[in-house]
DNA sequence: GAAAACTTGTCACAGTATTCACAAATACTC
DNA sequence: GAGTATTTGTGAATACTGTGACAAGTTTTC
């Protein structure tokens, strides 16, 4: 692996080739061209070399990509050889969606915890598990060696949340709560923004109307 | 309005600056420099100045913006004005946590039908709705002029829905399976991936460790 | 009311990301 | 086995985005 930076589009980018891969292994195609997946994920043929290409040569010229070799390549840079343990906090509707939430399994992360602050929540049964007081973060953190909290509840409470993960051991958190989080440079954020897309969508009919 | 090309990443940003002004007029600021929503959203100033600059002047020089002045432009910009009836379809656990998602609610959305073809969730009730049948679909999106619909179904059926929701007569697609898909032209998709930015944070992890 | 302190709007520049185009390598055809 | 068709990997060209710097305008200070 080069020690080049790497564009997050990138990223983005290979974890999604990595899914369209498992599908089409799934269906038994052994062999797939950057134009096949191109094609599946809507860019361009181009794009996806130059995406790989960061990383090695993984193709054949003439041929393609095998499927179950390209799979294994893009699982193994996008960290995901080893399954990962994640915590949940916030057992609203939205963490009690995303824990159950079988895309995540399927990618080889486990959600081992549930927690909230709030009374009535605390003891509810999601998916298995007992939603958990806030408290007991710090232990489940040390005892599953969780690096990944997930936040789902509501703005207000996300930074003082944040806070308390941070100070819990997490490592690395995703962030659905609609606001920008303060946290530690060694701390990595990532911010999924339910609203955003449809606004662009908004926009773009808006835009139409003229 | 000009007629120069946005980025899309301008608009992303717009939406999260109009939803951190919003904030800020609920807690009685009344003005507001580029600095300060930078600082506030984790941009920089001159990306503020530049997002804004897009669309007229809507600031003093010397200082700053009218919070809710700049509150009323971008929402007029993002077309949120008046508000937007979504319809949704699937009533797993993401389609009901995203019908009940409060955020929608605040940013001028309403979701007047939530759909299904599982006969074991038509019928369930889900604030206030019931979940009706997929064939129900075309009628409401004509008697309520719906114009965007949310996909929250399993990804194997997320094509067939969408070309029988392109065929009921919505413009515009907010796609929250994990997978691309082919639409007409005319119509506008936009994919929410929920794992991606997680993908990202196991990446990044897994660099660390070098 | 002149000077100092701010802050916007914008143009030029720097930096990134994407596309193009083609040599290199492989497979298929007859 | 020579010729044709594929398809990758990549350097160069292009397009796009974000940053820096500063003139222009506003407010505050003394």
């Amino acid at each position: 692996m080069k020690a080049l930076k790497i564009p997050e589009a990138t990223i983005t980018r290979l974890s999604i080739y990595s899914r369209f891969l498992k599908r089409l292994d799934k269906k038994g195609i052994t062999t797939v061209s950057s134009g096949d997946i191109a094609e599946g994920v809507g860019v361009s043929p181009a794009q996806v070399r130059k995406d790989l290409a960061y990383f090695g040569e993984f193709g054949t010229r003439g041929v393609g990509y095998n499927v179950k070799d390209l799979i294994r390549y893009t699982v193994k840079i996008l960290g995901l050889s080893d399954p990962w343990s994640l915590v949940m906090v916030g057992a609203g509707n939205l963490g009690s969606a995303l824990v159950t939430y079988k895309e995540f399994k399927d990618r080889g992360f486990s959600i081992v915890g549930v927690f909230d602050n709030d009374l009535t929540k605390i003891g509810k049964r999601i998916a298995d598990m007992e939603v958990l007081p806030l408290e007991e973060l710090p232990k489940v953190v040390k005892e599953s060696n969780v690096r990944i909290g997930i936040i789902a509840v509501p703005s207000k409470a996300a930074q003082d949340i944040a806070d308390f993960m941070v100070k819990s051991g997490l490592e690395a958190l995703l962030n659905f709560a609609p606001i920008s989080l303060n946290v530690p440079d060694e701390i990595e954020v990532r911010n999924v923004d339910l609203s955003v897309k449809l606004e662009i969508l908004t926009f773009n009919l808006a835009l139409k109307e003229k």
